[in-house]
RNA sequence: UGACCCAUGGUGUAAUGGUAACACUCCGGUUUUUGGUACCGUCAUUCUAGGUUCGAGUCCUAGUGGGUCAACCA
């Protein structure tokens, strides 16, 4: 008998819930989402996606992708590939082609042309200035502008010779006639149109009046058939004109509901400090791995999953929120641990000498690909004579708790022998130059009858088979959670000159020799890395996803 | 001197008038040929004051605190 278990809603969840009891829509469920293509998705946008994907997947919908491409000044085609891109890679599908605000600017011209007919909607003759004058503050209402009162006939004359290219950019616009005593700003007599005479990504030359945000999105949504139109707390003032407009046009109408937008510890998604940061050189383009872009935490290695679990997790609420960064990084450990290949590269390499092995014998040994996923395989390894071990897992006067290896101690190497360190070389300056030690040959990895029992495992490779490689170790890109908690602080004051470190001496196993860009691996004992798009045939570059938890390193601090 | 939204452990999110719970973090332990994983455990929560009610995290009022709104941006 399955025990029944309370599945918990979130507040949008709870609304739909309700609105398929009661009949709505015959219960038909579709959402948006409605990028504006002038610039890359970030976590932001990505938890924007996952919001309104899954919800729809849930209860049988679909969700469409809309451009929402009113502004010919700002946008570009080159972001309508990159959006999609990046949209496919966290795995959604949306129904149909991509759609485009634009394409309803045919139908957003008769709803304005309705409006007016209606005595909802003037053209206005006054300047910038002077509209913003006449608008008031919150707390004092806006004056009425002298064209308000102009008849439905000028209007409509005005209006089409608007559309004609008659008037001057910024000459005229279109007002919605509503209140402007209203103490909602956006209810004041919003601007509905203006002439704009600029090329189009799409329709080109054909239009010199566009739509304003407030005079698009929500007709979109309506012509479209969009039930739920889910997005972010800050458009919560624009729903009273968003229901607005579509009762004066008395079509469809779709439903927006605000919930509060994520924010994450260490990562900002204000488009002009990113585009900073790629300006002054501080990271290397949109998609590098520091960067909170998907593209940038793509190429990090985070999977696809990891961010969408992390955004379910993250939950859905409308309070203000900031989550940390331990929980993104949660995820991408538990994804990662269950699907990377095991790889074992030495950072920062000493060598070792083990006098008792002969000079000239190599022996293959077994490793698993992956101990979490018994298909995963295993591959072989080279062991020899003189190996590389990790520098820090040497220690010369060790502390108690000190698994490693240290002088006269044993040490496993993982998938091998166990050693026994007899010594050490040491140059001038005192640094540790080779490392010498004995095996025990009865101690093999799967076979061992030695008897022995050591603390520690470490990772190693051949000194003969081991191939150079290039590894970028990247760390979070501020000093502080919130580089823009303090307005009067430049955020750039926080950023981490230690958030890329990059290490030329790494020593790989020779199994990754030919890895191809994107793979994922657990280089053991250190973390998770990935293989980057600049590596070649010869130099393979790794990025440092995330490191491995690390208790033992907190243990040393106390 | 306006309107709107919000307030639950360190961080998030549940509890839908009836025993405040789950995840992550922290701390401790068991297992381990990764100081990883897995498993177990500890600490810790309803902004304040009134009111309604047998009973309030939940409903009402006020206060306090935080956020948002005055682009021919979206």
């Amino acid at each position: 008998m399955a025990e029944e278990r309370k599945e918990s809603l979130n507040f949008i969840e709870q609304i739909i819930e309700e609105d398929i009891k009661s009949g709505r829509n015959n219960g038909k469920i579709l959402t948006r989402f409605p990028p504006e293509p002038n610039g890359y998705l970030h976590i932001g946008h990505a938890k924007a996606i996952c919001i309104n994907f899954e919800t729809a997947l849930k209860y049988g919908g679909s969700t469409n992708l809309r451009f929402d491409d009113t502004n010919p000044t700002t946008e570009d085609t080159e972001y309508v590939e990159s959006i999609q891109e990046d949209i496919r890679w966290l795995g959604f599908v949306w129904k149909g082609e991509p759609l485009y605000a634009s394409d309803y600017f045919g139908q957003l011209y008769d709803f304005a042309v309705k409006l007016i007919k209606k005595g909802l909607a003037y053209v206005d003759d006054s300047t910038p200035e002077e509209i913003a004058n006449m608008k008031g503050t919150p707390s004092e209402p806006g004056k009425d502008s002298p064209y308000k009162s102009r008849s439905v006939d000028e209007n409509l004359e005005l209006f089409e010779r608007m559309k004609n290219g008659e008037f001057e950019d910024g000459s005229r616009v279109l007002r919605a006639n509503v209140n402007m005593a209203s103490p909602n700003m956006l209810m004041r007599d919003p601007i509905i149109y203006r002439i704009k005479k600029e090329h189009h990504h799409r329709t080109g030359d054909v239009w010199c009046i566009y739509p304003m945000y407030d005079f698009a999105h929500g007709q979109s949504d309506s012509i479209e058939g969009i039930t739920h139109s889910l997005c972010s707390l800050e458009f919560i003032h624009h729903r009273p004109l968003y229901d607005w407009f579509i009762e004066k046009l008395e079509i469809f109408p779709s439903r927006q509901k605000e919930f509060a937008r994520m924010n994450v510890e260490y990562m900002i998604t204000s488009k002009r400090k990113l585009l900073k940061l790629v300006n002054d050189g501080l990271v290397n383009g949109w998609d590098d791995p520091r960067m909170p872009t998907i593209s940038g935490m793509r190429r990090r290695g985070y999977p696809a999953q990891a961010i969408r679990v992390f955004c379910d997790k993250a939950g859905v609420a409308k309070r203000e929120n900031t989550i940390e960064i331990n929980l993104l990084e949660a995820c991408v450990r538990e994804e990662l641990n269950k699907t990377a290949i095991r790889a074992m590269v030495v950072l920062d390499p000493v060598k070792v000498i083990i006098t008792n092995y002969p000079e000239d014998k190599t022996e293959d040994l077994t490793a698993d690909n992956n101990p979490e996923d018994p298909n995963a395989g295993n591959r072989v390894l080279t062991f020899g004579r003189e190996l590389y071990i990790e520098r820090e897992d040497f220690m010369e006067n060790a502390p108690p708790k000190y698994f490693r290896m240290t002088t006269g101690a044993d040490v496993r190497l993982k998938n091998a022998y166990i050693l026994h360190c007899t010594g050490v070389d040491k140059d001038a300056e005192d640094n540790i130059q080779t490392i010498y030690a004995t095996y025990y040959a009865d101690s093999k990895s799967g076979e061992d009858v030695s008897g022995i029992k050591p603390k520690g495992t470490l990772h190693w490779v051949s000194a003969t088979d081991a191939l150079s490689c290039e590894i970028r170790m990247y760390d979070r890109l501020f000093t502080v959670p919130d580089p823009t908690f303090d307005e009067n602080i430049d955020f750039l004051e926080f950023y981490n000159n230690e958030s890329l470190k990059i290490l030329n001496h790494a020593k790989m196993e020779s199994s990754l020799k030919n890895s191809m860009p994107g793979t994922q691996y657990q280089f053991l004992r250190q973390g998770y890395f990935c293989t980057d798009a600049d590596s070649t045939p010869g130099h393979i570059v790794f990025n440092r996803t995330v490191g491995l938890k690390e208790s033992f390193s907190k243990e040393v601090r106390k």
